[in-house]
DNA sequence: CACACTTGCAACATTCACGATGCAAGTCGC
DNA sequence: GCGACTTGCATCGTGAATGTTGCAAGTGTG
């Protein structure tokens, strides 16, 4: 379901959030939730969220959707292409961290919708520009591996998540990311491998 | 089931061992898939199965146990409480990384055994008061964060592993997660906060 | 206000995984 | 080799979750 003959009455369109925003909890909590427990904490009977979803494939789908949705508008919206690196590799910690602290369940599952998959693979490029415009900037490495990067500061936001989930502050929390990808928890310059200025 | 009036026969021992591995295998491509696949991919009977481990459940938290025990080896293994803080960081890290790989669905599910639960709380002292010995040997920032150190390095292994998964060596994963965890892939210091020295 | 939309409820059909059992054939261990 | 153990196979029962349908009552919209 979830395409429109016509738009759904208003009404129906806030069934259709407290559906999804309640089957983030609920699943969240336990992935292995029924339909039945999904629609007791949406306050609806079993029924409508069937009617609004053909499945419960398709209910997660449109949660990883919707969230996947938000998560590139988050990332865009720090203006990851124009702002100086530092400031935009900043604010958008922040406010991705924003969203999957809300979004906890349906961003961190591996979709097998195409569209989801070709948003993600959208940001992983936005992210990767941007890492190389701050390696340009001085602020990486020269011979920083710009892959490995990416993924240690998406696996540093996905801990700093953590957190979140229990009442903490975005901002900061970006701040002590952003920190630790760029200069570690180490002391002085004391690499195991050379990789340490000649 | 799994304790034993006395011990297993040979073959059976191997039966079980057989299981647990396609468990593994069969659960980290698709968590819900069914004690039947988990059957087949043992090459037995789905009855047999059954005979080994009382319920899902059962089989899960046998496994779930089974991974905690070889972290907490893999752990303990590098003698993270006499060798030089540096040197037993790296091996614990290429040891567990070792793990890792092999029962990344076990070893990410956080289980509901009070056993299980207690292994993982023992392994996180280990790994704090290695941290600490770190710390006073001036490896780690005197004013660092050691909880989020702690949760950075979890994150940082966990997303190393994934490239284990693919044939990467454990040993040159251990130093990238180390290098990274201590320097970060930052050039200059430029904190964004103060944490420099003044 | 009138009509179309939406929902809850009750009932139903179906599928699927789980778990149990008995038995015959095969294998291990002493 | 003999006895005990283990396994495959065939079979059955059961429960839970999913998905559907019809209808009456309630609610938004023009």
């Amino acid at each position: 379901m979830e395409q429109q003959g016509r738009p759904l009455r208003a009404d129906a369109q806030r069934t259709v959030r407290a559906i999804l925003e309640a089957a983030e909890r609920t699943l969240g909590k336990n992935p292995a939730a029924s339909m039945e427990e999904i629609a007791e904490a949406a306050g609806v009977a079993r029924t409508t969220v069937h009617r609004r979803f053909a499945s419960r494939d398709a209910l997660v789908d449109a949660m990883t959707r919707w969230a996947a949705q938000q998560f590139h508008a988050a990332v865009l919206a720090a203006r990851p292409d124009s702002t100086p690196p530092l400031v935009a590799l900043y604010q958008a910690t922040a406010n991705v961290l924003r969203v999957k602290i809300g979004w906890e369940f349906a961003m961190s599952r591996s979709s097998s919708d195409p569209d989801v998959e070709r948003i993600h693979a959208e940001v992983r490029e936005v992210c990767a520009r941007l890492l190389n415009r701050a390696r340009d900037a001085g602020l990486l490495r020269a011979d920083a591996d710009l892959e490995w990067a990416r993924r240690s500061y998406y696996a540093l936001i996905h801990e700093a998540m953590r957190d979140g989930s229990e009442g903490g502050d975005a901002d900061a929390l970006a701040t002590l990311v952003v920190d630790t990808l760029l200069h570690g928890v180490g002391a002085g310059p004391s690499g195991l491998t050379g990789t340490v200025s000649p």
